[in-house]
DNA sequence: AAGCTCAAAGAACAGCTATTCTTTGGGAAC
DNA sequence: GTTCCCAAAGAATAGCTGTTCTTTGAGCTT
């Protein structure tokens, strides 16, 4: 028999999360793609077909192994504290570079649907996160009671999504770190 | 002597907004920019010089024509209904097209210094822009008073970049608008 | 009206990009 | 050890993209 492949498509994935961060879809270009994610061209379309279909599983690798492990914080619903392990953790990611997935959003959104989809159902998981931890912390009495909480919710999405903008702008400062507290701060009860 | 130009510079640059708006940067080609421009590639190129100066003159017109109004309204410093009147206006801007600033931020600010300065000078214009109007509405008696004005303002300016992103998912919906209010009210006095 | 200058239109070009094809050689099976 | 299959590497290709060049003719000046 012929010999085995010894690329890993997970790893090759992972490798482009980053180009795909710095480049943007349309700036990141295949013999980029092909040096830094130790692929070769042809194993390259025999996997994934073509570059477009490639964002798309790259995408989904994103979300699966950098947004799902953030999510769990809001969906194991501990209340507060999971909110604040949230953006903890969502900052740390973000840092300096960025979130693919609103990254390609503004990009690409526009004109591809697929994408569009993914951002809604992303920021549906989000919203529907924060209200479950919003109800436990209320119910706990870790929040100030009589808050508003699906006004709250909405707030704290549009942190979310600020912060992915604000972390490109920011560098490496812990800007983000202070406004986090700033910002969760009036919550609690 | 010769015939005068028939173009006018800010006619073109403001329906280039509109194509970048729609595929970003890398994605808007050139073709497509010189036609719905309604310029002429030679006129383009002694006018401009390159796609990436161009970038920057529509960056700046952009921000002069579409963001300079909006921002008025927080520079003239009403208090409370100013920040109302701003997030009315920006909506409308930003509903199902998103932000060209946000947007080339996220597409290129990795690779792009000058890019990435005028990212954090709007940045920081929005956020004295509501420090201003949050303490007039304090003084005023509009707002909650003890209300924390640096984390308040820190608050809004997020609520503007997580817009420019939403906007681009929710399409026409008046989603926003809703949130504007929910995310206002609990400000007042 | 005639001549001249430069804008408009778009053809041409050079370099780049996504994709495909060719060659090479590593290793599994016997 | 030999054979053979397929992975690796990268050369080749076709089409696209940013930029420049050429041609044409509109309108200002005299």
């Amino acid at each position: 028999m012929a010999r085995k492949a010894l690329y890993s498509v997970e790893e090759v994935l992972s490798n482009a999360i980053q180009v795909f961060l710095e480049h943007g879809y349309n700036g990141a270009v295949m013999d980029e793609i092909i040096a830094r994610t130790d692929f070769n061209r042809r194993g390259f379309y025999m996997e994934f077909g073509s570059k477009q279909a490639f964002l798309y599983r790259v995408l989904e690798h994103y979300i699966k192994t950098h947004l799902d492990p953030i999510f769990v914080h809001l969906e194991q619903n501990a209340g507060l504290p999971s909110i604040h392990a949230f953006f903890k953790d969502y900052i740390q990611l973000v840092k300096g570079r960025g979130c693919l997935l609103v990254n390609i959003v503004t990009e690409m959104g526009f004109d591809d649907e697929p994408v569009r989809d993914i951002g809604r159902h992303h920021l549906d998981r989000l919203e529907i996160g924060f209200i479950g931890c919003l109800e436990k912390g209320l119910e706990q009495h870790q929040v100030k009671s009589g808050l508003n909480i699906e006004a709250t919710a909405l707030q704290l999405c549009n942190y979310v999504q600020g912060f992915a903008v604000t972390a490109i702008l920011a560098g490496q400062t812990d800007e983000l770190d202070l406004a986090t507290n700033a910002l969760l701060e009036p919550l609690a009860a």
